[in-house]
RNA sequence: GGUCCGGUAGCUCAGCUGGAUAGAGCAACAGCCUUCUAAGCUGUGGGUCACAGGUUCGAAUCCUGUCCGGAUCACCA
């Protein structure tokens, strides 16, 4: 409707001003701009006037006049309008709106096709962890925003491929080894009661400290911190063993396996709570060597080039960035060798689009990097690549150190969650007709809810603050808040027992039109959430959605409505609204439990 | 130091490619349950949109500079 008001405005602009227009400077669809009004302004559409004022100098409240009018007889979808300083206020016609309203209605289920033979193929990436600790908050958020981003894709139209990759090796994981080795070799997981990912973490943990310890001390002998670090005999074990484990010792390899094993074994159960799955896991461990022919490749093109002592290295000053290693000088790959390599492999593993790697944003610089290399490489998918950027979860004292223990660990925080969901739930006295299953079943889904929503909700490429003092709100701008509106709404339809489908000729109230004219932009949202690879726009509709619902739901009866016009499109609004609200929480990954 | 990102109410965050009087939620205070679920609804208070310039009919939004915070610039990942 918009796009037809544009492109008619400009026609009645040219021929009301045609004195003052020449060929160069007629109007165009493109000059108008409409967007819908604040709420406490009347009408459906606003048309600023500012801008085609000036051209044609003529006065905006004259010209808003003249165009409303104008339109008002062309278009029988629009009922007056009025002008209010600079701006032109348009009000849909009763008939239009409920045109608008069946078609919504009509189409709400039918919103998420399955995508079609041939549609667009889009890869995500996420959360690829390394398997020397288990998941925490920061990866949470980067779960959360993988899969809804994923379903988002998906309601665009998209053919999903979901991958997760493995760190499983490098010097980082050869830390937890060295400590397992040297502090607890005789425990396991089993021994200590411990989640196996957990148990890793923990020698990753008692390294650190231990680590810590011996540069203290030999920064104390007047070391440089710097030099002590490269010192420290534990860093020199950890860099044999690196060693080592490239060449296949028997002993390092077994012991790399089992504890690997427990961090799969243990993340695992993470990821089925989280109900995440991949349609192929990569591990680095399998493919590191693809990079480093992938190195030989690029020496042979002058991509890369070496130095004295062995080193690989290309040369990116020339795009605003520095040099940078892809082969150590031992001949160990490292990190972005890897990534080199699992481009490579992607690439022949699946058809893509697009391939997206949810990374955090702290690494924006190495995939500029990366990206580039692929590019000088001249590798196909080299231009498919896109790095969705999210900003870090802190705690109020600042960021999460794993090193030093200092994290949120996701198990804990989806335990608390369900706990608080239960806490909350029986003070209010909610839950007395439920059986203890079906209560378990509740708090979980809303204490996840309510966990999801609050990380979704804040624009992804932006840092957030997670206290874990102050435990998540269920009230307000939340998951639960959004459930409860959508379990509200199918308590109702419960009770109707059936919705009938007509209504007469119920002229929706102003409080009911709100609600449908949001529901009917939903679609729109979605192509642009998927655009733009932000559930956050999702979250905020979902809440406006409800709270609109609960205003009209507190103030207008709906079974006791006498008239059954009003009674059934109210039903019918009803019903709209449970849907969009579950379906807008199915795209951040939240469920929408029929009561609570 | 170079590059990049950010600074909006006491707290956590919205604010789309510049558009009307800067909005929510939490917290505080005052109301609303014999009627469809009170995890709800209504109202009150709370702001130099970090600061200073600039662009223009119009700037939280765009440009420049300053201040403050963060990330990154590893033969770590």
């Amino acid at each position: 409707m918009t796009e037809i008001l544009k492109s008619a405005s400009a026609e009645i602009l040219n021929t009301l001003f045609s004195e003052k227009l020449n060929q160069d400077n007629r109007f165009t669809s493109a000059d108008f701009l409409i967007n819908t009004p604040p709420a406490d302004f009347p009408g459906d559409l606003t048309v600023v006037l500012f801008p085609v004022a000036k051209r044609v100098s003529a006065s905006p409240v004259d010209l808003g006049n003249a165009l409303g009018e104008a339109l008002m007889k062309r278009f029988s979808e629009l009922a007056s309008f009025e002008v209010v300083k600079g701006f032109l206020n348009l009000t849909y016609a009763d008939s239009y709106r409920l045109q608008v309203f069946n078609n919504v209605y009509a189409s709400i289920d039918t919103l998420w096709q399955k995508p079609l033979p041939g549609a667009e193929a889009v890869m995500v990436e996420y959360p690829s962890p390394n398997t020397n600790k288990p998941l925490h908050l920061g990866h949470l958020r980067n779960v959360f925003l993988g899969h809804s981003l994923s379903r988002i894709l998906e309601a665009d139209g998209k053919k999903v491929i979901p991958v997760c990759l493995f760190n499983d090796r490098g010097v980082h994981i050869c830390k937890s080894m060295v400590a397992r080795q040297k502090f607890m070799p005789n425990e396991t997981p089993a021994s200590t009661g411990m989640k196996p990912d957990k148990f890793v973490g923990e020698c990753y943990v008692k390294f650190s400290n231990a680590y810590k310890e011996e540069v203290d001390a030999l920064v104390a002998t007047g070391i440089s911190k710097e030099v002590a670090e490269k010192q420290a005999p534990l860093q020199k074990e950890v860099e044999a063993m690196l060693i080592q484990w490239e060449e296949n010792d028997p002993a390092v390899r077994a012991l790399w396996s089992e504890m690997n094993g427990w961090c799969y074994e243990g993340m695992q159960v993470t990821f089925d709570r989280l109900g995440i799955s991949f349609e192929k896991k990569y591990y680095e461990s399998e493919i590191y060597n693809i990079g480093k022919e992938t190195v030989n490749e690029g020496l042979e093109k002058g991509v890369f080039y070496t130095r004295e002592d062995g080193s690989v290295w290309v040369n990116l000053t020339d795009c605003g960035l520095d040099e940078k290693v892809v082969l150590r000088a031992n001949g160990t790959s490292i990190y972005i060798t890897q990534d080199i390599a699992i481009a490579y492999q992607k690439q022949k593993d699946f058809e893509f689009n697009q391939s997206v790697y949810v990374v955090g944003n702290e690494q924006d610089y190495h995939f500029k990097v990366l990206f580039e290399i692929l590019k000088r490489l001249g590798m196909k998918a080299a231009d498919k690549l896109f790095h969705l950027s999210y900003g870090m979860v802190e705690l109020p004292t600042g960021k999460m150190k794993s090193r030093e223990g200092k994290v949120v660990d996701a198990d804990d925080l989806l335990d608390e969650m369900v706990e608080i969901a239960r806490q909350k739930a029986e003070y209010a006295g909610k839950t007395g007709d439920f059986t203890g299953e079906e209560k378990q079943e509740l708090f979980r889904q809303i204490g996840y809810g309510a966990l999801r929503y609050f990380i979704l909700k804040v624009d992804p490429k932006k840092k957030m603050i997670f206290n874990p003092e102050e435990s998540i709100d269920m009230q307000g701008n939340t998951g639960p808040f959004i459930q409860y509106t959508h379990a509200r709404c199918r308590s109702l339809l419960r009770k109707a027992g059936s919705v009938g489908n007509s209504y007469g000729g119920y002229i929706p109230l102003d409080k009911e039109w709100k609600i449908v004219r949001r529901i009917a932009e939903l679609p729109e949202l979605i192509k642009m959430a998927s655009k733009q690879m932000d559930p956050s726009s999702l979250a905020a509709f979902s809440f406006e959605t409800a709270k609109e619902f609960n205003q009209f739901y507190q103030e207008i009866s709906i079974l006791n409505e006498g008239s059954e016009d009003a009674r059934n499109f109210r039903l019918m609004l009803t019903d709209l609204t449970a849907k969009a609200l579950k379906k807008s929480l199915y795209l951040l990954g939240i469920e929408a439990p029929e009561r609570m």
